[in-house]
DNA sequence: TAATCGTGGGT
DNA sequence: TACCCAAGATT
């Protein structure tokens, strides 16, 4: 039989209480703008890469309204190397978004932020609790790692999220929509602080006790082998090359400036395209390249 | 559904 | 050193 809810997320809240890092998304006076930023660009990027760039960006443009504004090159630009850089182009035709379907207020119901461009499941849960304190199952990796281990006692979640993943979200979650949303904030940060991937910090853990994976020995994974992401050589290094070279100038650039930075003419090509498509890169009229307008 | 999409730091 | 993987979304 499962510990009862309350002995699990009690110990956890307590100790969110007393180990939350300062992020300056989760202050007092944060902006629901602000969460949505920082969302966008936490996806599959560390806190710590996140943070100049989610200053700059919050200095520059503290409302949808002001982001809108601009070419959406300007928000690729201040993407800088982030990564994902399709991220920054739909953080930009949110905001647009926003501004036209919502008067620049960001959404405050799940299914208008499910809609925007570039918010998922996770992101439009995110969201709606973290900003607007309401009850939703926040299922990101860290929360899945943690209900994987202490509710399932495996070291890791299926690669693909299940429908028990989310009712064993949905049954932890406390009732009252403000304690519901510092609840998946809390045992998100559990997850990305104690309840790591790799070498997990268990003795520090507040539910150990309570964890079916340390009850059962924390057995290693047994599964079908995870994909590893090669990288070096691949389509996904040419397009960040050719961007970067975009990114850093001033000015369109000329043809050559792409060429020089990717010696395979066929890669470089199929990555110049797809950049292209993706309305990543401008080509212009008189043959040269600029980030979109 | 599975493949695709960047980048850099921890182990 | 080579991997592993980090607050996912889209097609």
């Amino acid at each position: 039989m499962d510990t009862p809810a309350h002995l699990i997320t009690a110990p956890i809240l307590d100790w969110y209480a007393a180990n939350a890092r300062d992020l300056p998304w989760r202050t007092a006076d944060a902006t629901p703008w602000g969460v949505l930023v920082s969302e966008i660009m936490l996806q599959q990027t560390p806190v710590k890469r996140v943070l100049p760039v989610w200053h700059e960006w919050l200095r520059r443009w503290p409302t949808p309204a002001a982001l809108a504004a601009e070419p959406s090159g300007e928000a690729v630009r201040a993407w800088g190397r982030l990564g994902y850089p399709r991220r920054a182009l739909r953080l930009h035709a949110a905001a647009q978004a926003i501004v036209e379907r919502h008067g620049g207020e960001v959404p405050d119901v799940h299914a208008e932020l499910l809609a925007l461009p570039g918010i998922g499941a996770y992101t439009a849960a995110a969201v709606a609790s973290f900003a607007y304190r309401q009850r939703h199952a926040v299922l990101d990796t860290n929360v899945r790692r943690v209900l994987a281990r202490m509710r399932t006692g495996v070291e890791y979640p299926p690669k693909a999220q299940t429908r028990a993943e989310v009712a064993l979200a949905e049954a932890l979650l406390p009732v009252d929509p403000p304690t519901a949303a510092r609840w998946s904030v809390a045992v998100m940060e559990l997850g990305a602080l104690v309840c790591t991937a790799r070498s997990p910090r268990c003795v520090d853990c507040p539910v150990l006790d309570r964890c079916a994976w340390q009850a059962a020995g924390r057995p290693a994974y047994d599964g079908p082998p995870r994909v590893g992401q090669t990288y070096a050589g691949t389509d996904r290094q040419c397009r960040g090359r050719l961007l970067a070279v975009l990114r850093d100038a001033p000015a369109p650039v000329e043809k050559g400036a792409l060429d020089i930075v990717w010696a395979d003419p066929v890669q470089r090509e199929r990555a110049l395209d797809g950049l292209i498509a993706d309305g990543l890169v401008d080509p212009l009229d008189d043959g040269r390249y600029a980030l979109p307008v």
